[in-house]
Order: structure tokens, then C-alpha cells, then sequence
DNA sequence: GTACTTGCAAATTATTTGCACACAC
DNA sequence: GTGTGTGCAAATAATTTGCAAGTAC
């Protein structure tokens, strides 16, 4: 990742007529440099140690900021979600619809190859996957259809 | 899914020296007739005009104990976490160790064929998905391995 | 009877909002 | 100068904990 982010997130936050900030900049220096997925308040505790002005605030508004403008991206963990579901069988994964909620449950998610090609190349234990996949329902997809004309 | 699933959830808690109880029953009962990921919040107002007297603590206490026991499981959305990492390239997934928040990057995970086929099947139009794995990296394997001897 | 469970109240943690002041452009 | 951004304090939401009383076995 970059060292000095700062030029490029000048020219994206320009472009979307937003300024650059001292506290912009510091928020994305210490993900960038970060070997690690940061919590909001990690992300705080740290950023406050470059510019002890900073507001906890402020680091929220700034990571869905940069979040939009795609310079950061969410991490899920197996903690931290909201939602609970009937187990199907084996480890059932879901497919959700992002307007109603809806689920289907799936459970062939094939990714053993991705798995093994993985534990070979980092050296990593793997033993807990999380896929989720999002999308319209075919209900929702109509009704959307039909708003818009 | 089973519409009364008392009779295997009394089995379950009886090998696990856990008591069947009304709470118990109620919440389970709720998931599993549910065509819908519910949150412990939905599930504690659908659960409490079944049972009046249910408290949400114990909705919460018995989401984990049915996830433990394998009845129920947690749904993963696109909201909802709480870890940010920088953008590498495309959309990076992540595989997290699971001990020390390590993360590695990859964006190869050849979901293609995945999602072609379960918008064939669902008729869904998916446009996100979650794909997280977590697992012990190779320090903290070599840590853990330590420590047992 | 005993160990496991429960509900309540309170504590904790995480996140969001309103608003006056400050600053980048 | 003007509109965007900031920090603070307070509000809201989500989850957890301590504990006395209740209940399944």
C-alpha cells in the first residue's frame, strides 16, 4: 500500500468537491500503513497520536467518506453481524435481498480449490469461511421496475 | 425447515446438560419458521407474543446457545462490521488470522460460475458479496503449537 | 434438592446527530 | 466569502453483566 497517500486523495476528494483535511489524511495514512484490519476506535486511538485534535466523530464520518470514494473497504469478521437464520444443513451460506430481506440459503459454495490455494500460498490454518451474497429478489426486482416507470 | 423443532432441540440440550425451556423453545420456534434472517430485536418482539414474559437478555443468551449447538446461524451482511483494511486493487476479500487481526489480501476468488448459477436457479440479481476466511496464520500457529508443549 | 436459567436493572460499548465554530478553496 | 468540515456534547442503539428469584430434571 501507499506511503504518502495524500496526493491521490487530494485529486478523488477534488473531483467529488470535498477538501482535503488534516484529519482526511491522517485517518487514511494510518490504514494505509496498517499490516492489519483497524477497528473505528483503533483507527482513532492511533490518528490522535499525528493530530491530537482529532474527534472520534470525525474518524466515523471520514471512513464512510473514504469508503465512498473507495479508498478503504470494510472488513467482516465472523463477529459483528446482526442477523440469525434456521441452519439448513452443512454450513449453509445466504443469498440476500439487499431491499427485503429475504434469504435463500445455499450450501455448495465450491470453495475448496480457492481454500487450498490459499493455505499453500500464505501458510494460513484456514478453518472458517464467511460468503454472503447480496442482490434484488425477483419480487423486488419487479416492484423496483415498476417505480421507476 | 422443521415447524416444531422441540423434540431435537430437547435432544440436543439434554446431551449438553442444558434444560429445555419455554425461552428456548420460543426462539427456536421463531427462526425456524421464519423464511427471513431476523435480528435478535425482530426476534425478541415475535418471540414475546408467544411467551409475554421474555426478557431480551435471554434472547441473546439463547442466540448463542443455539449457535453453539449448531441449530441457528449467524448471517453476515454487507453492513454491520466493524474492521476497515486499505483498498488494495478490484475487491479485495480478506483472509484474517483469527488470533492477531493479521490480514492478507486476494481478489482472485472465482465466484463467477457461483453467482451465474444461483441467478439461474433464484432468479436474483446479485451485485455484492461477502467472502471473508478466517484461520490461524503461520506465527500464531507456531505460537499455539508452543504453547500445548 | 441442585444446578441451570431467567428477567430485571444497570453498565458498557458502539454509533449517530445537532450545532456553533473553523478552515480549505 | 462561502460552503464544506470539525469537535464537542448529547442522544440513540446494541449488547453485556450482576444478581436474586424461578424452574427443569
Amino acid at each position: 500500500m501507499l506511503s504518502t497517500p495524500t496526493p491521490i486523495l487530494r485529486a478523488g476528494l477534488r473531483e467529488n468537491r470535498r477538501k482535503l483535511t488534516r484529519p482526511r489524511q491522517v485517518v487514511l495514512e494510518i490504514i494505509s500503513q496498517a499490516n492489519h484490519h483497524l477497528t473505528p476506535a483503533e483507527i482513532y486511538r492511533q490518528a490522535k497520536m499525528k493530530y491530537p485534535h482529532l474527534g472520534l466523530t470525525t474518524v466515523y464520518r471520514t471512513l464512510d467518506l473514504l469508503v465512498e470514494l473507495g479508498y478503504v473497504q470494510r472488513i467482516h469478521l465472523a463477529e459483528g453481524c446482526h442477523s440469525y437464520a434456521p441452519i439448513a444443513q452443512s454450513h449453509g451460506h445466504h443469498l440476500v435481498c439487499s431491499n427485503c430481506g429475504r434469504a435463500e440459503e445455499f450450501s455448495d459454495c465450491d470453495l475448496e480449490g480457492l481454500v487450498q490455494s490459499l493455505q499453500g500460498k500464505t501458510g494460513y490454518a484456514i478453518d472458517v469461511h464467511v460468503l454472503e451474497l447480496m442482490g434484488l429478489c425477483p419480487d423486488c426486482q419487479t416492484k423496483a421496475r415498476g417505480r421507476k416507470r
